[in-house]
DNA sequence: AACATTGATACCCATCTTGTATCAATTGAT
DNA sequence: ATCAATTGATACAAGATGGGTATCAATGTT
């Protein structure tokens, strides 16, 4: 097969039409660029060019190998420049797990983050509960995971973007409603919509733990997945539950979000997870640059 | 620069993801396909491969770089076939130039022979004169002229493909419709519609000398540029013409054509030329499979 | 613990590539 | 007509490159 320095000298040549010339442009002598010539014919098995000791004209399948050659090399060029910018995270794709809530809560600001800094970067959303994007992240198959903790996993490696109030959630039609707080002590005899042990296991922890210190109980527990869902069911008057604050942005109009007093010091936490070591260096770029939003927003925070 | 051997190299590794497999399928040791590897990650200045001292898996650069070679790659062979084929004169593009008539007598046959037997040849077909296609040969405009005789320029081949009668054209309601055949002297008396001198030498000439020499006098003489005008003013009732054969395909309603008794031996040829050296070998097969099919049909006309 | 398999390295040799010097052929100027 | 200049091709020596064999260190496997 023919070499890439053939070509570009081919390519040279052709539009040149005059070997000296063509060899001073490619930084060479002449003699050197004849031989390629020669070698690329004969490894064509064609006359690439006529030449009439005085005159050198491309042949029909000169000047069709010469607007090949020309691609070929184009796309060479090409596949160097982007190999360069995926290896150094400039550009890429990634594949980011969220889990429902956090697509109200985090996701839009995340995304808007990264359209524009790294606009390059295509990337790959996917919806799953925190279980499932475990094991996702133990498969390799994201990149990224925006869950709820413990991730307990090896050679992962974990930061805190989100930390949220608890807010209690009571129909809009319930007596609770008017109370500008409302204490943890009120659930007490009341029905309880709140998140199942496997599906959600750290709300459900949470939850019950909050509970079981208060010495509240419930007269009864109603267990649904997403948050989103629970809300309906309060709206729709089954109960009252527990929600941290960016349900806020998910309340249908029937059910009444409002402080949870009796829980301070206990806070819902969103994590970003990530492998230690990947070969996609648009993740690493991802999560610096995640890392370096946080930190100024902490900063802020703190000096305001 | 890297090598398109190192990509070839890089694309089979990214496959088997295992050097001494890799190797095997290349037909190499295992250690040049280490050192190319090498060569081409430091080439791009990227790692393209995450060696883990047992495994061998793409990095994300890696990943992408297999797909952009293996493009390249296929565009080299791509390259390499075609620019045979044009070479063999298999394919290619060639323009061919044709007087009007032509393009009811012999063009449609052109075509329907070059469709049968180089579907792979672009064909270009531009309607010219006799005098503009000669322009357009000296200068190499086209490959291929179909046109009258004579072609006076050097370097120049020609041939024969097309020899027919003349035939007297007049109005159908002219008194001479009737007969089946028309001698050249009934032209004497009446207006004569024929070829321009300068558009169409070749056919004044002929009608003229043939006139001349049968001492046969137009009352009147009207030069008109194209067959199917001459027809059109015939048709109208303007006057009789003289033209060959094949203008039957386009003669409207209003004309009627009758063999033309007088002009025995008196022929109008169709010529096709081309340079003698070409660096088109489409053009050449072109020209060789229109004289093979010529030559068969005389055999076969000779043979009934 | 012995063994097999992995990719990387050292070294040798054949081949290829490059540059300098030169040639034969052709053109343009005088 | 003749001479100088320019064209692409060729010869040859020096260096660079590519491939093969033998081998190594590291890591699983039995």
């Amino acid at each position: 097969m023919f070499t890439l320095v053939q070509l570009r000298c081919f390519v040279t040549l052709a539009e040149e039409l005059n070997f000296r010339r063509a060899a001073r442009r490619l930084n060479m002598s002449q003699p050197p660029l004849s031989r390629h010539i020669q070698a690329l014919e004969h490894e064509i098995g064609a006359a690439l060019l006529a030449r009439n000791r005085r005159s050198v004209q491309l042949t029909a399948a000169g000047a069709s190998f010469a607007r090949l050659s020309q691609r070929i090399l184009d796309q060479a060029v090409d596949a160097y420049r982007q190999t360069r910018q995926i290896a150094s995270g400039d550009a890429g794709e990634i594949t980011i797990s969220f889990t429902a809530l956090s697509s109200y809560a985090f996701v839009p600001s995340l995304i808007a983050l990264l359209r524009k800094h790294y606009p390059a970067i295509a990337l790959t959303l996917r919806e799953m509960t925190t279980p499932q994007q475990l094991a996702a992240l133990a498969s390799r198959q994201v990149d990224i995971c925006l869950l709820r903790p413990p991730v307990a996993l090896p050679n992962i490696r974990t930061t805190r973007v989100l930390r949220e109030r608890l807010l209690a959630a009571v129909p809009a039609k319930h007596r609770l409603a008017k109370r500008r707080h409302i204490n943890i002590d009120e659930f007490g005899g009341n029905v309880l919509v709140t998140y199942p042990p496997v599906e959600g296991p750290y709300f459900h922890g949470m939850v019950t733990g909050l509970f079981q210190a208060a010495g509240v109980y419930p007269s009864a527990i109603q267990y649904i997945t997403q948050t989103h869902a629970i809300l309906g069911c309060v709206a729709a008057g089954v109960g009252m539950a527990v929600v941290p604050e960016s349900a806020k942005a998910c309340a249908p109009a029937g059910a009444v979000l409002r402080p949870l007093v009796g829980a301070e010091g206990v806070h819902v936490d969103l994590v970003m997870a990530s492998p230690i070591e990947t070969t996609n260096p648009a993740s690493a770029s991802v999560l610096a640059l995640v890392e370096k939003h946080l930190a100024g927003r902490a900063r802020g925070a703190q000096a305001s």
